[in-house]
DNA sequence: ACATATTTAGACCGGCGGTCTAAATATGTC
DNA sequence: GACATATTTAGACCGCCGGTCTAAATATGT
């Protein structure tokens, strides 16, 4: 484990343009292959790294990998640039939170490289293990915007937080796996309209149940 | 593509017990480590088996997985044994429906062996390419059902079926991973009624949208 | 008994991620 | 500049992987 410490060091201490310049080739084979199928050798042989200097400043494939992403969701961050929403009613809610998700989503369909990282994340467990904590900081900030919605009544809160930040995230990836197979052959109107559409939906199913419909029934708040 | 039908051939006119026995010891391993991750050189030492048998019986080890996961998959139908719902109304449809995941829950509760079997799939990107027919077959199951739903106006008709169903899906997915993982610590009456209440947080996302909630509009219905 | 077709054994292949040792290079000290 | 020490680099090597291939063994038909 301190051998993983002393090559983030390492690495971090290296001279920003050869760190770059390793990491972009690092990118370019993640982002064809994902975490397991990538050739570690193959990225050597392209970054002209023995060996030896790859194990030196990095402790395994999964670490080169967590670097890469590091790096991508920094950037990412860096052109989002989101606050914490502060909204003052249940519309106000909503209103806030399509708009930052309007945000999320321009960016990534005009950065195809950060968006198929991304989804590369979610294809295979063992890049989700690898950084397993950048990815837990993700779904705490998921998880607390929910949870704003709770406080001011806009999101249903009974059932457990984290079970539906999984599934509310989890379909938000689906829905954005469907964009990026159809989005070339959608008319920009259909696919503006459908996105709407999708935003309804997930307003739907995070909304308090009113007890009204044919299989809801009365709803307690979950406690843990 | 011939050497493929020609091993699955050959399989197929093996003696039961023996293509049996094969396949229970190549499933521990699919079940332990996924398809990526699992050792047919392993599966293949503990079968007994040598290189050139098995090569003369499964194409790859794609193959031999979704022999593993064919003869699951006939279990599983089994012992649910169901068969197309007929709903007379919207309140009909959604009982129908509800007793039907019921029904699969209860089974894969008590059948630990097939429901890890399943999750396994969903986990990697291969593992879905190796049995895409399967897949593509209980896919179409699931979209049938749904747009059951829409034919009698339970579920929404304005967004594409194929969007609708693997967002569905893949939120039910994350539920069943989300009870997998906290099912131990959970009482029986609570996981109970989180149980029905994801059932209606999924009526919530699939009903028809009344335009009424702070984010929806009017909408038609979608057409290819 | 013999020819033919099916089935099995396992050596072998290139490539994988990861380890290890020795050489090269940088750094500090006199 | 010389020397000792610490850092950095090179790349041979390891065990294992999925998959191929050839030759032997075995079954089948006549």
């Amino acid at each position: 484990m301190d051998q993983r410490r002393q090559a983030r060091v390492r690495l971090r201490q290296l001279p920003d343009q050869q760190r770059a310049a390793w990491l972009d080739i690092a990118e370019e084979e993640f982002r064809a292959f994902g975490l397991e199928r990538a050739s570690l050798n193959r990225i050597l042989t392209r970054a002209a790294l023995s060996k030896g200097q790859a194990y030196y400043y990095f402790a395994d494939k999964g670490e080169l990998y967590r670097a890469v992403i590091e790096r991508a969701i920094s950037e990412l961050a860096g052109l989002i640039n989101a606050s914490p929403i502060q909204p003052e009613s249940v519309a106000d809610y909503w209103q806030q939170t399509a708009t930052l998700f309007g945000h999320v989503t321009e960016v990534l369909k005009q950065n195809d490289r950060l968006a198929e990282l991304g989804r590369g994340i979610y294809r295979e467990a063992a890049a989700q293990a690898a950084i397993a904590d950048l990815l837990d900081a993700l779904h705490t900030q998921f998880e607390r915007l929910i949870e704003t919605g709770q406080q001011i009544g806009a999101i249903r809160s009974d059932l457990p937080l984290t079970l539906l930040t999984e599934m509310a995230f989890a379909a938000a990836r689906e829905a954005d796996r469907w964009f990026a197979l159809n989005a070339q052959t959608l008319h920009p109107q259909d696919a503006r309209a459908i996105n709407h559409r999708v935003f309804s939906l997930f307003a739907a199913m995070l909304a308090p149940s009113d007890g009204g419909d044919a299989s809801a029934q009365a709803s307690k708040p979950y406690k843990e």
